[in-house]
DNA sequence: CGTGTCTTTGACGATTGTCAATGTACGTGG
DNA sequence: CCACGTACATTGACAATCGTCAAAGACACG
């Protein structure tokens, strides 16, 4: 949040308030389970995240993942039991807070409370960009969008990420998020290769014609153009 | 809102005052289009609208459609400019206000914030449901979601919508909703009918069998099971 | 009555899924 | 160090779902 606003000295401390409780969460392992409680919410500090959902079919789609500063945790916390699961794509470190915390920092500040709706509005954005390409778009764009998403945020949180990063996912988990199986995950990615757009190796990925990709991929990067003026003032 | 939380008297006039700017929209008029500034937010009074975006191949994904008491606008506020296209389905009735109004109203009423985010949250949980639908499942079971949907929003806002309800989409605008051909939902809502899941005449839609019909559409009804305990005390 | 929009239907084709087999890397225990 | 097992990637053949194209019917509206 601090890259976009100028903090107070006293919302700095509110927010250092939520995140005294970390907590480390192994590779695979489940923050919270569908359907089961969880009223938490948590503050990813360190690592990678999803969350899915699995049909009664036994068939998978993955909704979300979620980065270094992404809060996880809210549709849990809004109904009483989770509608979706979450968990630790590779070994991470996350902030747990409650709901009373949460309330409390509505009452105290306003202007981090316009703040957190405004990241959700921006992940709503994202999920409505995903909406239109599993609707609307080839399982070739899909996949590249989805190289290039893990890219930008990736890079997001590490300026050092340039054109090559380590992806993380298995083939199955491509197709999870994509609406597609692994085996046809392969032939895309083994298309993108083929088409000089991307290149492997070992894991990772590298982008090797982004504005191909791009277009490939019907991709536009929603983290430009936030206008932020309106928010209350700081207190 | 007033239906799952006791409002206070104060909290009622301040919804009151954003609700004092109303503004009539002919059914196929554009409230906000995609790219363009439209930095205000409204509340659905009356009639049907929905949110699409269209794909650089002239191909239209409806995100959402929108009810009585649905807060709209939300994303372009946010962002400069609205990342998707506002348009009525029906005539309807709409209530304008500004960003500066939602600003004041999270400085005077937290709860009210919180409430807000509450109701972004619904959001997001039914976005992520039909992003599972769109990825992992049938024709036949996202055409039949969308008419359990359907009914669903319209008798929430209508109680004497029990099982005959007038859907208001051509087949083209359920198949931009459900990632299908105007042709292929042809085929899936006959299909339906052959079941005995669904009637249909004049443009009116009957549910013939509720729960076959849920069964294959995987259907969760997400306003069952909100907490709001915790939220922080009138003002 | 004519025009345009929407629905319906059939034939055909393309994209994507399914199934099955093989290859490869990696970790674990002997 | 080696053997083995497991998870993941790759490939090909085939099938199913869904899209495309085209034509005709239904319906509302001026």
């Amino acid at each position: 949040m601090a890259a976009r606003v100028d903090l107070s000295g006293t919302e700095v401390s509110a927010l250092a308030r939520l995140e005294d409780r970390p907590r480390e969460v192994r590779r695979g392992a489940v923050l919270q389970r569908e359907n089961e409680r969880g009223n938490d919410l948590y503050v990813v500090r360190r690592g990678v995240l999803m969350s899915y959902v699995l049909l009664d079919d036994g068939s998978r789609q993955i909704l979300r993942f979620h980065f270094r500063g992404d809060m996880i945790g809210m549709p849990g916390m809004i109904y009483g039991r989770s509608p979706e699961t979450i968990a630790a794509l590779s070994d991470a470190e996350v902030c747990q807070f409650d709901r009373a915390a949460l309330s409390r920092l509505f009452e105290d500040h306003p202007r981090l409370a316009a703040l957190i709706l405004v990241l959700n509005q921006v992940e709503r954005v994202a999920l409505t960009d995903r909406l239109a390409a599993l609707g609307r778009t080839s399982a070739k764009a899909r996949v590249a969008a989805l190289m290039l998403d893990m890219r930008n945020r990736m890079r997001a949180g590490d300026p050092s990420v340039v054109d090559t990063y380590t992806l993380g996912l298995t083939q199955e988990e491509i197709g999870d998020a994509t609406g597609l199986t692994a085996v046809h995950v392969n032939r895309m990615l083994r298309q993108l290769e083929e088409d000089g757009l991307i290149a492997r190796e070992g894991g990772r990925v590298t982008i090797r014609d982004e504005r191909a990709l791009a277009r490939a991929a019907n991709y536009v990067d929603r983290f430009e153009g936030l206008e932020l003026g309106w928010l209350p003032a700081a207190r």
